[in-house]
DNA sequence: GCCAACGTTGGC
DNA sequence: GCCAACGTTGGC
């Protein structure tokens, strides 16, 4: 595999936090009903890394998954359409980096993050990756 | 709690 | 196949 490609995923702390993650190990990433977010879905590979994000009160990357399992049925959708993928805990930042900070910095202008607010399932540049695991 | 953005649904 | 109405998400 020649083109490592990055993500992030959101998710509801009250809902699902890092937190949760991080005592299961691991997780299947389901109920998402998105069409655009079902596509970044299928489009993810055994071993991709993706940023995780909190929405709510506080909105910002708060840790790091891999990807364990390529896109699968989701079991959760009556309808047979969306799929999900399973993800494991890899490591919790020690800092929180939020929106608001995310959102003054240059080097992530295009990020999809803010150009589509309600998109669950993000693609990330490895640009933007290392940019932002520098932060 | 409000509102903007955007995705989905359904009527035609 | 288009478009208006509606619902949901998520930032502030």
């Amino acid at each position: 595999m020649t083109t490592q490609t990055y993500w992030l995923l959101k998710s509801e702390p009250e809902t699902f936090s890092l937190n949760d993650l991080k005592k299961s190990s691991t997780t299947a990433w389901d109920g998402v009903r998105n069409y655009t977010a079902r596509n970044n879905l299928n489009s993810m590979k055994k071993g991709d890394l993706a940023f995780f994000y909190h929405s709510g009160k506080e909105p910002s990357i708060v840790g790091i998954v891999k990807v364990i399992k390529e896109s699968y049925p989701d079991k959760t959708d009556s309808t047979n359409k969306f799929v999900c993928v399973d993800v494991q805990f890899v490591e919790e930042l020690k800092k929180p980096i939020l929106l608001a900070l995310l959102k003054t910095k240059k080097e992530l202008a295009d990020f999809i993050l803010f150009k589509q607010g309600r998109l669950s399932v993000v693609p990330v540049t490895k640009q933007q990756w290392n940019f932002i695991l520098k932060l």
